[in-house]
DNA sequence: CATATTTTGACAACCGTTTTCGTTTTCGTG
DNA sequence: CACGAAAACGAAAACGGTTGTCAAAATATG
């Protein structure tokens, strides 16, 4: 566990809302890291493989990462103006994603499902 | 309503799964048409902001579309091996989702909802 | 038929991400 | 501490999907 990632790990726990790769560069360097952007994204692709931090794309095709409270399955509700992100459970969901699978024949069920609003405080 | 567009749209109702840009245009180019990657580009951005097709990010950033039977909201349970797809409801999740944007105190909540899997006859 | 408007497609530019590769740092061992 | 192997690093180039540019072609208008 080298020191570089430990850097990208704590710039992005360092927020609640999901975080580009770019994004965590850019605040590193600012910080006077002399880190490179290469390593920001080996960072974040070792820390994505490992489970430690989640990833989705935004409209554009972008990943964005987020260093989560818990690492067992849950979903978010995205802030759109900042980004800012709380981790929801939803037993609801889990059951009715499987029993779709089911129903159409389907194996190996797995389901995406973010939640997006604009948050309290930037309404 | 150009002939072009209505190539595309209809090379995207010949699948019933969902299609990238150079999909489709391997597939039209294959049937002889001298249509241009930039044609089918636009072809297709100017269907989802209608709503006429359906868009979605896969893992990997590429854009994907489908020429979805009813143009009400819906969600999908897509196989991970051909891309085919099936149109699903959730009135449950719908409700879901709502309930936890309201709960945390965002506005205008949307959702996202994807289900994969691998499809019967891919098994 | 002449002219204005829209559509098209080859090509270049763009942007996020990955690969490459030579250098630097870290680490295990004597 | 010294040394070499292995791992990590960063700059730059390559990559792949997508969008912008612009002149040519198609279509509409009078
Ligand atoms: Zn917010
Ligand atoms: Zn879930
Ligand atoms: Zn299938
Ligand atoms: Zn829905």
């Amino acid at each position: 566990m080298s020191t570089r990632r430990e850097a990208v790990r704590q710039a992005l726990s360092g927020s609640s809302g999901f975080r580009s790769a770019q994004d965590l560069y850019a605040d590193l360097r600012a910080e006077g890291s002399k880190i490179g952007l290469t390593t920001v994204y080996r960072a974040l692709q070792a820390l994505s493989d490992s489970g430690e931090v989640d990833v989705l794309r935004t409209d554009e095709g972008e990943a964005v990462y987020r260093a989560c409270d818990t690492e067992s399955h849950h979903h978010h509700i995205v802030c759109r103006v900042c980004a800012t992100a709380v981790e929801i459970e939803g037993p609801t969901v889990e059951k009715w994603a499987a029993e779709m699978g089911a129903k159409h024949g389907f194996t190996g069920v797995t389901h995406t499902v973010e939640v997006f609003g604009t948050c309290a405080s930037c309404s």
